[in-house]
DNA sequence: TTGTAGGCGTTATCAG
DNA sequence: CTGATAACGCCTACAA
């Protein structure tokens, strides 16, 4: 265990080489002796020798950490395991390739825009992964113009072209969610989404819109609701829906949590899923499976999305000429038993 | 925006002093005269100057930055709410002081070890919260040898008194639980609990036991089940429990998420809840209050939890000889519709 | 109140 | 192959 603070020098002196030789069999430089290389680790070994991190990134300018950047804390989007997912998706790709994760974060959009310039600005990260996508996001053009290496997991809202990104192609996941339902005969099928704020939110509107023209179903805005990513929003969103005169049979839900919500509003309005009402959701969390009945849910691959992007970011940092990507990752509807044919009162449809 | 690498040097210049006066107008020092000390602000301004937080790590050997030990990220922890609520909560302690983050992952223990050993030697942390707490814990052993402030979340197997730890109490909680229970006239309750490796789950045993021993409860064997931190977990554990001649009536249950799956393998079974059985967990995340039914559980103040050591780390950082401390975090049962009393096929005990 | 100079622990560029 | 030596950007005695 030794002496705290062995550097570079005091390994030097034990190996009768010159601090340089050390910082070379630490870089393991090629053009070096094994023989002195042996000796130079034997005294690394000797002394427990570990490299000094932050005077490796100062003289090196690289710091091999990546810095994240979450939607504000305040926000109910750390309730969701969508969150601890990704995170864990993008540790794996930055844990491979030795690179550490390095987060701030704040209460608003502005304390977070401030965390990231001095994370930016203070040298702390070679680039940095947004773990969302706004409409207008500050940290975006931020980044953009000191042209700094990110990857956005979503698509971002303007400048697709030039901004590496991580994505599901949402505009299908919902076409076809939606389609699924139609499929089974449903003709009255509401969107409960998220903030249109959040540019997921606009790619699944319009996939779901889509699906219905094509189908040559009305579309009917009294169907369309948005509201935040949690469970109290479905409660609401339910509400309005089901005072509707024409009550839709199905739903398609932004979030499994959400529709995990909808389906106690459901119940305690003694409405049975899928009897009455089916629904689809999005995420496939664990919880879905569990739901009463299993939630049919569009699996998204979070993890994936998460492990994409910081195998991105570090191409970006690592070859500055990378050209800019877009990822996408696929997705599948996962079908259990919250699904059915709409119950007509005349017959059934197969 | 200007040029990028604006330092102190070129501060200097501008404003016409000497690097070392800018140093102390960033550190506010009070023995500098207004006027330099606003036309220095005026040339940072004016060159969008930021501080170098590397070189300054460098130079003062701190780097207000605290690492984060996660159990192994193969774990399913990570699924667990838990997880982004103590994080929230040690984020925001962390903020107000302006501290970041840092995390590294592994897959085993050993490279967790590793990456600790890593950022404390790599000087990249000033100080390190552990997120568990298990039996036998190398981590630990490490931390306290080379006495780096750290704090533990959870209570420490071994050396209890010479380390700084937040928890909650354990062996209380689950003793109230149970006598919740015993209250309600049970009689034949089972733990499920988590692996035996984790503190958490030692502690709570000995409440469950001692509120069986206070009411004369015989203990048996067969009711202690100890399963994974979850759903499959849950399977299982009913499962066999279930199979024994005298079925318990009533079980305590180490997570929400686990009796969730409790709660759908009871109802596969054709048992009610509470109808035939009742349950207490704990943890109360969101998810049980729409379980169905909504579960009775312990609240532990997650979020609290993650604050408070955050709190006590940066006080140990800041004060090298601030005393170790204890910090318990306050629980509440919140009763919902998963208990009531033992069905008994004779008369109805209030 | 301010400036000078050395050091924090590495890496990198030269020579040799 | 290896050794000086100068950065990297900031902090901090010590001097003035």
């Amino acid at each position: 265990m030794n002496d705290l603070a062995v550097t570079i020098k005091d390994v030097a002196q034990l190996a009768n080489v010159a601090p340089s030789t050390v910082s070379r069999v630490i870089a393991n430089s090629p053009r070096i002796s094994e023989k002195t290389k042996q000796r130079v680790k034997e005294a690394m070994e000797q002394l427990g020798y570990h490299p000094n991190f932050i005077a490796r990134s100062l003289a090196s300018q690289s710091t091999r950490a990546i810095g994240l950047v979450m939607p504000s804390s305040s926000d109910v989007v750390f309730q969701n395991p969508f969150f601890p997912t990704v995170l864990q998706g993008i540790s794996e790709g930055a844990h491979e390739k030795n690179y550490a994760l390095h987060m701030t974060t704040g209460k608003s959009e502005d304390e977070i825009l401030d965390a990231v310039i001095h994370m930016v600005q203070g040298k702390r990260v070679d680039g940095v992964v947004l773990l969302y996508s706004k409409v207008e996001d500050k940290v975006i053009s931020y980044l953009q113009g000191r042209d700094f290496p990110f990857v956005v997991i979503g698509k971002p809202y303007k400048h697709v072209e030039q901004i590496t990104h991580v994505d599901n192609d949402n505009f299908r996941s919902m076409k076809e969610a939606t389609e699924y339902l139609i499929e089974l005969g449903h003709q009255h099928i509401a969107f409960v989404g998220g903030s249109l704020d959040l540019v997921v939110t606009v790619d699944r509107l319009l996939g779901y819109e889509r699906a219905l023209r094509e189908a040559e179903i009305p579309l009917c805005n009294e169907y369309i609701i948005h509201e935040e990513f949690l469970r109290e929003g479905g409660r609401e969103a339910v509400g309005e829906l089901m005072s509707l005169e024409q009550c839709p049979t199905a739903l398609v839900v932004a979030d499994d949590f959400m529709a995990l919500g909808v389906l106690n509003t459901l119940d305690e309005m003694g409405l049975s899923v899928p009897g009455d009402i089916s629904i689809v959701s999005f995420n496939n969390v664990l919880l879905s499976e569990m739901a009463k009945p299993p939630l049919t849910s569009v699996d998204i691959n979070i993890f994936d999305l998460g492990y994409q992007a910081s195998k991105c970011l570090i191409q970006l940092i690592e070859n500055s000429n990378e050209p800019t990507k877009r990822v996408i990752i696929s997705h599948q509807l996962v079908k259990r038993q919250s699904c059915d044919a709409p119950y007509t009162g005349k017959s059934i449809i197969i």
